[in-house]
DNA sequence: ATGTGCCTGGGAATTCTTCCCGATACACGT
DNA sequence: ACGTGTATCGGGAAGAATTCCCAGGCACAT
């Protein structure tokens, strides 16, 4: 085999990264060289440390891990970035590999699946765990945009700040644009989720998983 | 020190649960001795093994772990059951406390923490992560009455109906009332509250149980 | 009687939303 | 290379909602 794979751990989870650190240091040809809790946080250490594979959870707080993934990709587009979520469901497979994820692995994944998908990834290889393939096989191509899909991917980044409680204010300075700007997102998200309520939205968030249940 | 410390292991995501293993593992007084996926399997396996201490998930499929909880306390009352999870509003940590969980641990806590938390409630005595107990601390006894009192009948009513996804003119023609007075009492409501947003408002409706869950 | 708190709304200032518009950038097929 | 489509970003103006301050009517307790 090659050299030891360097990974660089993005979860918000301190216990969960420990666990995912241990996890893959026993495997023997893995280094975890580092550890990020928060999408700036992952874009810095991957340019700083250069990872062979970052292991991103795709649901961080405030900025999320697919946008994460859209950052470092934009300037180091060589990266292997493998995401990491608890959600199966195509539509997150299917925009994390949109947007240029190496692999996809869910949390239901058998621990030594992780090594293997790392393994993969870091070969230059993409991943997908079973289940998710299976997932993906069952709704070939364009079969999940029944309803969710109109959404584009910054609108969906800005229903997950909404459904999380921030104000378009806040979203507008995290995503570094014109609060104006996300307030037309926000008109264009209701418009087409049909919500004319925060309620609605809300739920429309929950029903996509952007945000945990309440 | 004491005989090692056997562990129940709760969670729902297979390379969690591996991870949880090796992190607990290695601090050298604690055997992780069973792995359980689910509410009803943890109940037969605590049973079975009769683990010092089970670590739980708060957030399982169908089951829910306090409710795991309740069942294992019902015919094991001296098990110890430390539960883990992503939440730390008062109003979980509370609901697994009066459960009788013997602990309550978030995933943001450091991870050494797991394993003082084990060690904790396997000597016998309780424990709370340190943003845990915080949260805790701020609302001391019957937390969650303390702030739906200040709120009024009418801004009750008015909430519960905001929160169901009713427009303020809706809620006007539906009370008989001005609409600029729904609005008035929607006002003092995100000020008692303190909720800058839609979505805010709408959480904490949820919290006091206004409304039924997402 | 008097103070207190709630419900009710008006008025004015402010902020947010909506709808329409154009500019830029980027991917895609021809 | 070129047009086409789409996403993102914002400006402008009209309209709607929110906030803050205020005040009358009412119930209720001291």
């Amino acid at each position: 085999m090659s050299a030891r794979v360097t990974v660089l751990l993005v979860d918000d989870h301190a216990v969960v990264r420990e666990g995912y650190r241990r996890l893959l240091e026993v495997s023997g040809g893995i280094t975890v060289v580092g550890e990020a809790c928060s999408a700036a946080e992952a874009y810095q250490m991957f340019c700083i440390l250069t990872p062979d594979v970052a292991v991103m959870d795709i649901s961080l707080p405030g900025v999320s891990g697919i946008e994460a993934l859209r950052r470092i990709l934009t300037h180091q587009p060589k990266a292997r970035v493998l995401m990491f979520s608890m959600y199966e469901d195509a539509i997150f497979v299917r925009r994390a590999l949109d947007a240029g994820a190496a692999g996809y692995l869910t949390k239901a994944a058998a621990p030594r699946v992780m090594v293997e998908a790392v393994a993969t990834v870091a070969s230059g290889r993409r991943f997908l765990s079973p289940d998710v393939a299976q997932a993906l096989a069952l709704r070939p191509v364009g079969a999940e945009r029944a309803t969710p899909d109109v959404l584009s991917a910054r609108e969906f980044e800005v229903l997950k700040l909404l459904a999380e409680g921030c104000s378009v204010n806040q979203i507008a300075q995290q995503l570094g644009v014109n609060p104006k700007t996300v307030s037309n997102h926000q008109s264009s998200i209701r418009q087409k989720l049909g919500a004319e309520t925060a309620t609605q939205l809300l739920r429309a968030a929950l029903r996509l998983g952007l945000i945990p249940p309440l």
